[in-house]
RNA sequence: CGCGGAGUGGAGCAGCUUGGUAGCUCGUCGGGCUCAUAACCCGAAGGUCGUUGGUUCAAAUCCAGCCUCCGCAA
């Protein structure tokens, strides 16, 4: 007993000593949130820096960031610098010994990435040097890639190009889709890091730099991202669907109006007709013809409306046949 | 004050212009037909038409305010 109580000393120790560390935290959406809250339950984060406060939405109500949200949970400092560059003297004042980023969305400068001792690491949602960019989640499935991941990775003046610490794979699910993915990997963003910080801290963690050659990049969605177009095969736009579900969502127009297309399934029927062409109602949804065949959409939404099943939107409309050969553009 | 659409039985919609017994496609429950069925036939339950007030003999329908949801733009 008397040894537990000593190494319950020593241990107590160790915490003072750990807590003695400054840690800033950057970071801003959702899937930042739980990398911070792992954070935040192992160690003292001294202060957050999350993206301004803006005006979101209809009602262009001012919110704040998730990530600020939990860092005034939590009751620590946050910052929110318009550019990161015009604040490097409030960051660099808080002394950082390791400074953690996950989705912040500010490229960090110089200043800052050489003052922490401990350096600035970053926790990335792709296999670097696979799926460069801010829409690493999208991307992967709408891409077609059968896995991604993890990397926690040190950053440079570049955009994901830094020395690679650590990585972990997932593989990507036939069903998979932008919106589960997204969470498991932000759990797994937590977990590598959490499992990757000692290392970093006693200095035995390996450094690997990326091979450009092989990188690929998946910038922020646009626009022009989500439209589909029918010309494409069945798996590329199946891919598509699936890989802006739940956010921001694929579209196209029908009637002139938008009509959001937020799942669909693959068909073995091959018919004819002009690509984007509804071709027949079928008891799970609307098929519509492809460039190499036929998807059918099972959940979709008119313009101006909720998400619905795509029976239910059949079941809306008074003669169900006026739908079959209307087309999609 | 950024533009626009919408709130009607469990779901999706029509009806509103030209006020006057609440309808359609489904779902649910019961019964029938069938070897059988997500098929077909018969029947039933289920709505104070988002909310408040106004006009009227009479409001889902016309007028005003409020609440909520959603598309676009940021």
């Amino acid at each position: 007993m008397i040894g537990d109580t000593m190494k319950d000393e020593f241990n107590l120790d160790e915490i003072e000593v750990e807590k003695e560390l400054c840690i800033l935290f950057m970071g801003t959406p959702e899937f930042s949130v739980p990398i911070l809250e792992g954070l935040i339950e192992n160690y003292k984060i001294r202060a957050v820096v999350t993206q301004p406060d803006r005006k979101i939405g209809r009602d262009q109500v001012v919110r704040f960031t998730p990530i600020k949200q939990v860092a005034q949970d939590h009751t620590i400092l946050v910052l929110q610098p318009e550019k990161i560059k015009e604040s490097v003297e409030d960051i660099l004042a808080l002394e950082p010994d390791l400074i953690v980023t996950c989705a912040y969305g500010q490229i960090l400068p110089k200043a800052i990435l050489e003052a922490p001792k401990y350096g600035c690491i970053n926790v990335h949602a792709s296999l670097l040097p696979k799926l460069r960019g801010g829409a690493p989640i999208h991307h992967a499935i709408i891409d077609g890639y059968q896995k991604t991941g993890i990397t926690i990775m040190y950053m440079n003046e570049k955009m994901d190009e830094g020395d690679i610490i650590a990585q972990r794979e997932l593989e990507i699910s036939e069903t998979e889709t932008a919106s589960t993915l997204h969470d498991k990997l932000s759990i797994m963003g937590r977990d590598l890091l959490l499992d990757t910080l000692p290392s970093i801290l006693d200095g035995t963690n390996t450094r690997t730099p990326q091979d450009d050659s092989k990188a690929t990049y998946g910038f922020v969605i646009t626009r022009e991202d989500e439209k589909i177009d029918f010309n494409k095969t069945q798996r590329e736009i199946y891919n598509q669907i699936r890989g802006l579900d739940s956010f921001p969502g694929a579209y196209a127009r029908l009637d002139g109006k938008i009509m959001k297309i937020w799942a669909c399934e693959k068909s073995n029927e091959y018919p004819g007709g002009f690509n984007g062409q509804i071709t027949d109602l079928y008891p799970n949804g609307i098929g519509v013809k492809v460039g190499n065949g036929e998807i059918i959409i099972t959940e979709l939404q008119p313009e101006g409306k909720k998400r619905m099943k795509a029976i239910d939107y059949i079941n809306g409309v008074s003669n169900h046949t006026t739908l079959i050969g209307k087309i999609f553009e």
